[in-house]
RNA sequence: CGGGAUGUAGCGCAGCCCGGUAGCGCGCUUCGUUCGGGACGAAGAGGCCGCAAGUUCGAAUCUUGUCAUCCCGACCA
């Protein structure tokens, strides 16, 4: 490819809505090019990485004996009614209707799909297991996306699904694909992508990881502990909470005049948050219904925790008149009949605390759960904090970071295979339904993410591995008869031995070549300029400007290919 | 779905308050001089000012509606 014939202007300045650098650089770079909100058109560079990071995943899906197959991108709702997700998904699904009037959905993950593919061919126990995945486009309607490739509507993804008879071989299986995608992350050039402990959502099961690249533009927050390396997605993080024992106080009403938050209550009484019991309203989304969470002030409730605890999607509540609730003022003690309230474990082991009295400017002091209400459940309820308790291993060592999750997998069970009705002959002749796993990789988003890790002031490094080229032929002063015929025979020569080559023929200045050059990030330079061969040489360099070295004109292929097969090595996983 | 903002040339922006048929920089075309980290000069091409109604002799500019996009939040296999 020369750069003179590529498609797409590189921009000096990033367009004024691109928010974070990998989609400045991406957008500058002519990688990409927005079409409408979360849908993208690839320009040839960005199709290219594309390409590479899809065949490493082909290679290690393959690997670990997956099929490749394809589903389709449209399907018929009559699919998605048979699992319950045609009404139970909100609008994330796009459904339509076709010209019969009939329902139609855009596919945004094809769990649906899978069955109906495997149900009718894998009837008999000896067939099992086995695994099929595509690469193929999904559509989720995002009520908003954002970060150019982060979080797009349209996508590009890697979707995998095992099927097994036994929960022992899916948990052998699941084994392997942990495995498989370290091996995904470390060949895409990002080995520091890790797994953590993950919250189930819609798509249902028990055990699943997130695979999260840690930076501050992550939209996911990371509970992770340096000592132990326990690391679990905030939403799914235990909190375990430690309360100092304190002497038992009488439990007393006290005034606390326009007093409503924690902090002014606790100011305006002397004492700290921790002794204090905080109340947080949500409204069932179903009914409006309220739900009240109570917990130690100075935490925060882990909403999805709440979610799965009361087993309804909730919001934050509108507090009205006739809820008859003081806002400000709501504690545990006297609040109105017939109000969903739970209680945070870190109430538990309080033995005296400050909370409000049901009654506008007034606040007990000296509660105590067990003697006030007696009997209550406790759910951990509660976010998990920086310097807070781990749970595995017990010491103040737990970290709060910021990751983008570029892959996960999922230990479905049977959800999809009993209500699709899959079953299968068993050896001992019963009929039994066949346990799923689920293994999921965007690819844009994982473009996305590299660049945002792996880039400079000028433009992405690109890892050898799935970078748009291997090498980038630049031609100072092309005009030059001398340059011009070395440049062209360094071009074809690496092309005849089978290098990715890209060559910058623009007679142009020094400045904008290097310039776009660093904007397109292929790893390996090749620089031919008067300058060089007056002293008998090509330059040699690579974009993160680690290694440089003279070539000669005459007989360069095998050096470049020696350096692009240790930089591929260095990507390589040993097993 | 709430809150905020913006739509003027491929990109970045000015003009709008105070109506008179559009301007700057980058990019693009041609010629010349330059050219190892985004050069200079000269001459050009490119826009029914998001769309639609209204007010007006006249609308990028004022009014209303509508669509789109972005940001924050809610939401998110």
């Amino acid at each position: 490819m020369k750069v003179s014939a590529l498609l797409g202007e590189r921009f000096k300045k990033a367009p004024a809505d691109c928010t974070i650098d990998s989609q400045a650089l991406m957008v500058r770079g002519a990688y990409i090019k927005s079409v409408g909100t979360g849908v993208f058109s690839f320009f040839m560079p960005g199709k290219r990485i594309a390409k590479k990071i899809e065949n490493i995943l082909r290679e290690e899906m393959d690997r670990i004996d997956g099929q490749e197959v394809m589903f389709p991108v449209v399907m018929p709702g009559t699919l998605w009614q048979e699992s319950g997700r045609f009404n139970s998904i909100g609008s994330e699904l796009l459904r339509f209707k076709d010209r019969n009037g009939v329902d139609m959905v855009l596919g945004m993950t094809h769990e649906e799909a899978a069955v109906q593919l495997a149900r009718d061919a894998a009837k008999s126990y000896t067939q099992f297991p086995f695994m099929i995945y595509q690469i193929q486009t999904k559509f989720r309607d995002e009520p908003r996306s954002r970060g150019g490739l982060i979080r797009t509507r349209e996508f590009t993804m890697k979707d995998a699904y095992s099927f097994h008879t036994s929960q022992e071989d899916l948990e052998r299986y699941y084994a392997l694909a942990y495995r498989s995608y370290e091996r995904i992350f470390t060949r895409c050039g990002v080995p520091e992508v890790v797994a953590v402990k993950s919250d189930s959502g819609m798509m249902g099961g028990r055990i699943s990881h997130e695979f999260m690249l840690l930076t501050d533009i992550g939209e996911d927050t990371i509970v992770i502990c340096p000592e132990c390396g326990y690391r679990s997605n905030s939403e799914a993080a235990d909190c375990i909470v430690h309360n100092e024992p304190c002497a038992i106080e009488p439990l007393e009403e006290v005034h606390t005049p326009g007093q409503k938050t924690i902090e002014e209550v606790c100011n305006f009484l002397h004492t700290d948050p921790i002794n204090s019991c905080k109340a947080v309203l949500y409204q069932r989304n179903m009914d409006d219904s309220l739900v009240i969470v109570f917990l130690r002030g100075d935490l925060e409730v882990n909403e999805t925790k709440l979610r799965n605890l009361i087993g309804a999607e909730v919001h934050a509540a509108n507090v009205t008149p006739d809820m008859g609730i003081c806002a400000g003022f709501i504690g545990p003690k006297g609040l109105p009949e017939g109000i969903t309230v739970v209680y945070d474990e870190s109430l538990k082991t309080m033995n005296s605390f400050v909370a409000g009295a049901n009654k506008v400017d007034y606040h007990y002091k000296g509660m105590n759960m067990a003697r006030d209400l007696g009997e209550v459940e406790y759910a951990s309820l509660a976010k998990a904090t920086e310097g807070g308790i781990c749970p595995v291993c017990g010491k103040h060592s737990i970290t709060i970071s910021r990751g983008i999750e570029v892959g996960n997998i999922f230990q479905l069970g049977t959800k999809y295979t009993e209500s699709m009705n899959m079953q299968y002959l068993d050896s001992d002749n019963t009929l039994k339904y066949p346990i799923m796993g689920c293994y999921g990789i965007g690819v844009g988003r994982l473009i996305a993410s590299v660049c945002q890790v792996r880039h400079d002031d000028n433009g992405p490094i690109w890892p050898i591995t799935i970078a748009p080229w291997q090498v980038e032929v630049c031609a100072l002063k092309v005009g030059d008869e001398n340059v011009r015929r070395v440049a062209d025979k360094v071009y074809d020569d690496l092309k005849k031995a089978g290098v990715e080559v890209i060559y910058d023929d623009r007679n142009i200045s020094a400045g904008v070549m290097f310039s776009d050059a660093d904007l397109l990030g292929v790893p390996l330079r090749i620089v031919v300029s008067p300058r060089s061969l007056e002293r008998g040489a090509l330059e040699f360099a690579s974009r993160d400007k680690s290694f440089k070295a003279d070539l000669n004109p005459d007989n360069f292929v095998d050096e470049v290919k020696a350096k692009i097969n240790e930089m591929i090595a260095a990507l390589t996983p040993e097993d």
